[in-house]
DNA sequence: GGGGTAGTACTACGTCCTGTAGAGAGGTGG
DNA sequence: CCACCTCTCTACAGGACGTAGTACTACCCC
């Protein structure tokens, strides 16, 4: 996977937030404090699409475009990617649970013991 | 903290896996697979330097180039960082705590237990 | 001591990604 | 029919990265 960029991002934050299907000038409308054309957005919207971070669908004449994956598990997967760079995982998991701040970690733990019951 | 380009992370890798301070000479070598000038090797070692991924002491004539944190720090810190980027932190570590296979689900737990008892 | 050698700093260039947007085409409503 | 919306295509500048040449300096060997 790759990382986005700062617009790009401002875009997927803008769809992951609505979870309905919105178009490009729905988007726009939405990101008002950057004044952007309305075909930077469109032009964004469709790299979006074919990096496979966006769905499209059609309405009418326009696309109305969706995140494939909800943010957590985007998040969740970048989270992987990083572990996977390491030759040592648990040398990076361990590092990284004495990292996360002490309510953080109680989610994790419930998290995982949740699973382990199953 | 930015991500690292291709050949960046080689060097990276190898600066990591030895535990010494090495010479833009002898990373050289240690990449023969692709076959770089050496002014390339200095160039991305400098700049690894530049951005921080790495301190370099003089040795002679010769920098010494080491890096400024473990890979494990790294890759830990390039997980958080994706983790600030979610809305719903809690979601997104129930998330990758689901995701992690069952024995990485146990090298976390004992970290966090291991945790929760100091 | 002079030339090869190693090492440095500086500069350069092509490519790819991203932000940004215009131009042109083809419907749509009044 | 005209204004307008939306699409697709194309473009371009700036930055990051891979890659490397050039020019200068210090050092060692004969």
């Amino acid at each position: 996977m790759k990382g986005l960029g700062e617009l790009e991002r401002s875009i997927m934050d803008i769809l992951w937030a609505e979870n309905t299907p919105l178009t490009a000038r729905e988007v726009g409308r939405l990101i008002e404090d950057r004044d952007l054309a309305p075909t930077t957005v469109m032009t964004v919207l469709d790299r979006l699409a074919r990096k496979g971070f966006l769905t499209r669908t059609r309405d009418g004449r326009a696309w109305r475009y969706q995140p494939a994956a909800s943010r957590d598990a985007y998040v969740a997967e970048l989270m992987l990617e990083a572990l996977d760079m390491t030759g040592d995982r648990d040398a990076a998991l361990t590092r990284f649970a004495r990292a996360v701040s002490g309510s953080e970690a109680e989610i994790l733990l419930k998290a995982l013991t949740e699973l382990e019951e199953e």
